[in-house]
DNA sequence: TTTTCATATGAGACCGGTCTCTTTTGGATT
DNA sequence: AATCCAAAAGAGACCGGTCTCATATGAAAA
């Protein structure tokens, strides 16, 4: 049935060996580049290889150097404009230092993440970097750590975790963010995110596991509790994942009577869904909701009106990681560091004045 | 100073044999999950396994198999969302078929796609998946048939290559876009469209080589050709690689005294950069210029005017091609299949009847 | 009790490279 | 011509699994 025919026999270092009448460790400090011969017996060999069609098998290079030239990757989602920049990023600084890219999804569920950095591991990836969607279920990050392999975080630090990190600085952004909405005198200011608590209600800032959400939610409230803004926490929606899901959550919030007067969306991905169904609720952006995102996707900046961004530099936060990565690859010893990349806040047409009806 | 401190000795069957007082293959056979052990053996060397913290070396395990476990997919860009989605479709159905994805970025460029397929080759991937970026340089990719790695191709097609492909309908689409407009009385359309020839200028069909390109290209002369459209091909315009080329082909077209008054965008980051253009420009979409583009990035519906925009099954793309990879890696033997996914025509606002001063 | 045969275990080759250690080679030195 | 030594080549172990083949075990059959 399910009868695998033979691979026809690949040619081997043995193979080229005896075509060019040298020994096999002759011909594989040729082929492997590395030991001393002489020109002459190169030449032999290198055309004996050419002739047979010779390829090297990186597996088995691999397992007896030790390493195999590449890096692991584990990230939410790839359809994620903001992780496939990441990724285009890690991918360009991992070529130039000579290293392939092994991509993985997690879809954010901390059971595929879990396999993926088992798998990972099992592959003897040369360094991992992962976007852990949980900042508390870390036995598997510490299982890498205590394999001795070099792990690099993106996006999301892990407390108590001494790893090579790369994140924004979260916290101020959201901070920012919302200090602009209050100074324009929005009082019920609603946060949209994509978060993974049991119920998708926020309850506690310590239900919060995924360190950027957290940081953001932090930062949020605040600047609201700095403007004297009662129950801030009242407007934080999570469980924004996926598209069916955000546009429930916004229908449900611009729905409703005493509906928020701005939102703030933690991806682009959720204030997309979320200007959607302020279109399609007939309000107008910024006159009835004001409306702010983070990650400054390409598309941004042609709506009407162009939507108020929190930038992230996330083609070099994925350049950032990957460079730490090779660092520590390359045997650098020194204390993990966690570089924070600054945000900007641009500022472009979907914030006004809040209606003064309040 | 580069000095390498050696891998800590990981752990391996022989390791958990001898803790378990067995013979190495027994252990292999436990561990490894194939052959048959009385259960008394098995729990003891689980046991001894899970005491030592064993974990399995995929590479040593591949090398005696065969095979890896992995895909190698090779894309021209995971910044385009049209790759993100398609990568994402095929890494769903490889984990589930139990692969893993090496991912490859080729820039579109050729030497970088060669690279790439002959470094995966060399890892020993079980299968490959390219988007070629050229259809006449394909000897890297026949070295791939004729090593006896399943390949499939993505998005484009090469005419002697006979290899399972997935593509989309893309002359009839060209077609389809070209007649809607031709329909509302536009007769100076202008075609933008990555490629590579090199001279920017369209010359020759037959100078272009990449498969998905010409076909449009030809669906688009064809539909104007039948509407008597003098000179189509002197609005067909290549080189739209990257923001910066797009944007100097879109000002350089929409500046000329006679600028067409429909374009065509071959995919959305195309688009987006016209439509900055346009904008720009002070012009109106669709009063002075109307605008269709490939793919239907989820961006589109919501700008002012939302664009009318041939949908491409992008995601299903990467399903069927990764589809049909797996089952020819399980042994299929029938002859290679060229599967065509349709296109739908999402009619929005962004065309409408051309000024009649024509 | 002896034979039989499936099941369980062990011994060791093998995959395709790298790498250490030994032996050979040949040009420079005396 | 004899000596020396670095460069070049060879022999074979090794990486960590799989897998073949031989052997041991034990319950059922004769």
């Amino acid at each position: 049935m399910d009868e695998h025919f033979p691979r026809k026999p690949s040619v081997t270092v043995a193979d080229v060996a005896r075509a060019a009448k040298v020994s096999k460790a002759t011909a594989a400090r040729v082929l492997g580049g590395y030991g001393t011969v002489s020109d002459s017996v190169r030449e032999t060999v290198l055309q004996a290889a050419r002739a047979l069609d010779y390829r090297p098998n990186e597996l088995a290079r691999s397992m007896t150097t030790g390493r195999s030239g590449t890096i692991g990757v584990v990230v939410g989602d790839i359809e994620n404009p903001f992780f496939s920049a990441a990724v285009r990023g890690i991918a360009d600084i991992a070529r130039s230092a000579g290293f392939n890219v092994i991509l993985a999804n997690s879809g954010e569920d901390i059971e595929a993440e879990k396999a993926a950095v088992k798998t990972l591991l099992a592959k003897r990836v040369d360094g991992l970097i992962v976007t852990p969607s949980r900042a508390r279920e870390t036995s598997h990050l510490e299982d890498v750590v205590r394999s001795g392999r070099p792990l690099a975080l993106l996006d999301r630090a892990i407390p108590g975790l001494a790893v090579d990190t790369v994140t924004v600085d979260d916290r101020e952004a959201a901070e920012a963010a919302t200090e602009l909405l209050v100074g324009r005198g929005h009082r019920r200011i609603a946060y949209i995110t994509a978060c993974d608590t049991p119920e998708h209600r926020f309850r506690n800032i310590d239900d919060i596991h995924t360190a950027s959400v957290r940081l953001r939610i932090e930062g949020f409230l605040a600047a609201c509790e700095r403007a004297r803004i009662l129950d801030p926490a009242g407007l934080i929606r999570l469980g924004a994942n996926g598209r069916a899901e955000t546009r429930k959550l916004a229908l449900e919030l611009l729905g409703s009577r005493d509906r928020p007067t701005a939102i703030l969306a933690s991806d682009s991905l959720i204030a997309l869904e979320v200007f959607k169904v302020i279109r399609e609720l007939a309000l107008g952006i910024p006159e009835d909701v004001s409306l702010i995102t983070f990650h400054d996707a390409d598309w941004t900046s042609v709506t009407t009106p162009p939507i108020t961004v929190v930038d992230q530099p996330v083609y070099r936060l994925g350049e950032a990681v990957a460079k730490l990565l090779v660092a520590r690859m390359k045997g650098a010893a020194e204390e993990p560091r966690h570089v924070v990349l600054p945000t900007t806040l641009i500022s472009r047409a979907s914030v006004s004045e809040a209606a003064s009806d309040t």
